[in-house]
DNA sequence: GAAAAAAGTTTCCTATCGGAAACTTTTTTC
DNA sequence: GAAAAAAGTTTCCGATAGGAAACTTTTTTC
């Protein structure tokens, strides 16, 4: 069961309707990729016609790009196939090892400076990550220094590297953490980072989104 | 065609409608999607006929949910309209804060031991993030105590928190960090940490795939 | 290696999509 | 508030998707 012909070609087509205001579409084939989630399954062209209720005939023209399904028909094959929908014309991203790495030396990433936090961001050189890590020193000492909550897409890991913080959260009582302790939270509820230890304190931190 | 075979255990869902095997499917409507998406780009159907090359009627009728447009014609759509694919047929996330927070004092994490490393993990009530954060001390001295590249799915990102640690990766020479030095990685290329310090190095790392 | 079975493709036909234009409803103008 | 313009819907029809079955190709069996 190997040998799928790859038609890794994506050609672009053009919508061309002496209107102009249209643009290039990518073509994206369908079929190629229902055809690999097929074989990848160890489907047969009548055991995927039984799961999804549509024509062995059907799933071979669409594979073979002789027809553009129907909504509903796509519909069908994501549920009979137990596949998310995107996953029909969403290549499979290539998972191949970059290499990509970013050291950053103690004290030597890009600095922020605000009024309540000096930001040391990290990583800078590694672009489009998934996270963002960055050290901070928290000049802060009340909610005051903000004035309102901190809110943001996505999640947040937080720990005390020197000194002692206290968490002020939206929802929660204020926590005070010490070096070495820790926090995840979601990061769309208010939340704020202020100093109570006599140094300001130093913390990591770790979003995501 | 022999392998996984026929008997497949057909989950308990199945609907059967005369033919059996087919399931009940989710009905996502695209046309409410696309009438939010282009009144909220405040478009008319004439406008969106431009830029989609695709009849004013079309349009209509997609919108009112009269027909199940076609692959081509949802390209067209996504394209004229500026969008993603899958925003046609996915609802935006209701993204409102869960407030959900975890904290770990120093030291409480959930332990895990092995040859190499001891693992504290972090954040472990926390369900279904999207980082995972753990603090380990570092046991390795060499390559050969792990035999083989660690390598998996996503990034890490590495804080040096005591001691001093050798980064072995797969395409680079070795590094070392010291306390306070960080690094960030494609966890997909093959990577180690090693102790190199008179002591067992300690280190946090995040990682997100 | 021929016959049988299974898998896949193509044909033929009906149902439905998609576009042009007619029609209806809503908004704007005076 | 009637006329005009704009926006949206429905109708009509040619184009095409999707299903049944015939047909071709590949795989299995003996």
């Amino acid at each position: 069961m190997s040998g799928q012909k790859s038609v890794d070609v994506y050609p672009s087509m053009v919508i061309a309707d002496s209107q102009d205001n249209v643009k290039a579409i990518e073509k994206i084939t369908i079929g190629a990729q229902l055809k690999a989630i097929r074989t990848n399954n160890k489907l047969t062209l009548e055991e995927a016609s039984k799961r999804t209720g549509l024509a062995r005939s059907t799933l071979s023209k669409i594979e073979n790009e002789q027809i553009s399904p129907t909504f509903t028909v796509m519909q069908k094959l994501a549920t009979g196939l137990d596949i998310e929908l995107p996953q029909l014309f969403t290549k499979p991203e290539k998972k191949q090892a970059t290499g990509r790495r970013d050291i950053t030396l103690s004290g030597s990433g890009k600095s922020h400076v605000t009024s309540t936090y000096e930001h040391e961001l990290l990583a800078t050189q590694f672009s489009n990550k998934k996270m963002m890590p960055y050290k901070s020193r928290v000049y802060a000492r009340s909610f005051e220094d903000f004035g309102e909550w901190v809110r943001h897409e996505g999640e947040e890991f937080l720990l005390v590297l020197e000194g002692e913080i206290q968490l002020l959260t939206e929802f929660y009582e204020a926590t005070t953490l010490k070096k070495g302790d820790n926090v995840y939270y979601d990061a769309t509820m208010g939340h704020l980072v202020i100093s109570v230890s006599e140094e300001d304190a130093v913390i990591l931190w770790v979003t995501a989104s």
